[in-house]
DNA sequence: AATATAAAACCGAACAATCGTTCATTTTTC
DNA sequence: GAAAAATGAACGATTGTTCGGTTTTATATT
């Protein structure tokens, strides 16, 4: 049976450019990509250690010279696979000309980019059950003071806002995103998806776009 | 140590009247109680059989008198001490003189009787996690007929509805309740709370009208 | 109201399986 | 030739479930 890990290229990465990779790397992406497929059907903790180094074709001993408990891996796959790294450059680069501008350019890249991983909406859901949210708020302590001075420009710069506590703000933008991707993931799992219209994306970010900004502006 | 199961009544039940229960049914529920709480605090898989037999006082082999696997266990969580037998009625009553009223009443009350009892909505995500949407589709199958003849009902008799297609506008309805009730469990799990405002449940509400609603009527 | 009796409930020990993890040893890589 | 990676067997603990025997409960009869 041919192993999975010896072609030295991380299957679940969009951001690795084909660099080969050590040896020891490779494997531990390997098996990173292997226990979050794993995770993602069966669930974390019906998902075993032997499972996940069959499907890499370790040896179960093995994998503990890359990972020191189960736990760790699922870090792992967080750390080294979130897409926020990605993302986040695109939305702190997003300010346009108006508060409006902002919201609605860095709202679009955030849920267009997230929608093509939806692995990852489901992998929070695993999180907040499995971990309680330890692991998703490490993510927002690390992303909340990033975009929170873009949110504290745009206010003083813009007058057309209704809500002007920057806090406030990056929380509603924080809610718009995460409640979409959410409910999209929610519709595409549920027997009722049939009768649910998709591509809402426009309409969701107005109706949150309405909200903050003045009536008549 | 007294044991939890010979009280006769149901902790979790809010529906039962105070009537004495044969000691099956007690233990039965007093099983599902423990094992509730158990599942909320630790998660299903992390909660073990013992554990809920010692949170009840029974010995481990006494619990497959009443259930005969801990799948069944869950089920009949679902089952027993679902809320919706109590809030679908009021529901199917809610008919006022307006699609709009029978729309913001519905949702009033499942909103407030939903959140009279959060733990369920928190129960809805590791039933999502664990068993695939499978039970909670289980559920909506049941609830879905009963409730799809009321918007029919309102779609002939109003004319002030955008939205005129009846499965369409019951997939709204229920995402509007599943999408308010899951964000603000959200936000009280979440450490980004206090950024949050509560108690936002008539501006949402009126967010979903007015999406279904004739702009000047 | 006391008794008889079948059913339901419960106990306690045991089962087989699987779990995450460790470690001395060998192999591969750099 | 030193360091990193992989092996494979073993560990102790825990898991869900089963089962024969005992006790308690509910019900019908006296």
């Amino acid at each position: 049976m041919p192993s999975a890990i010896a072609s030295g290229y991380s299957t679940n990465d969009i951001h690795m450019p084909n660099i080969k990779l050590k040896k020891g790397e490779a494997t531990r992406h390997a098996i990173e990509d292997a226990a979050m497929n794993l995770f993602l059907t069966q669930g974390y903790a019906a998902t075993s250690m032997r499972q996940i180094a069959d499907e890499v074709g370790l040896a179960l001993g093995g994998i503990y010279n890359h990972f020191s408990s189960k736990d760790e891996i699922f870090e792992g796959i967080i750390v080294d696979k979130h897409p926020y790294k990605q993302i986040l450059p695109a939305v702190l680069a997003a300010e346009g000309e108006t508060a409006e501008d902002f919201y609605k350019n860095a709202a679009h890249i955030v849920i267009s980019e997230m929608g093509k991983r939806p692995e990852f909406v489901n992998l929070m859901f695993i999180e907040m059950v499995e971990f309680k949210g330890k692991h998703g708020a490490a993510l927002l302590k690390e992303i909340a003071p990033k975009i929170l001075p873009v949110f504290e420009r745009v206010v003083k710069a813009r007058k057309n806002l209704r809500v002007t506590n920057p806090a406030l703000l990056m929380r509603s933008f924080i809610g718009l995103v995460v409640s979409y991707l959410m409910t999209e993931m929610i519709i595409s799992n549920s027997i009722v998806s049939k009768l649910m219209p998709k591509n809402t994306e426009d309409a969701y970010i107005d109706i949150f776009l309405h909200g903050i900004l003045k009536a008549s502006e």
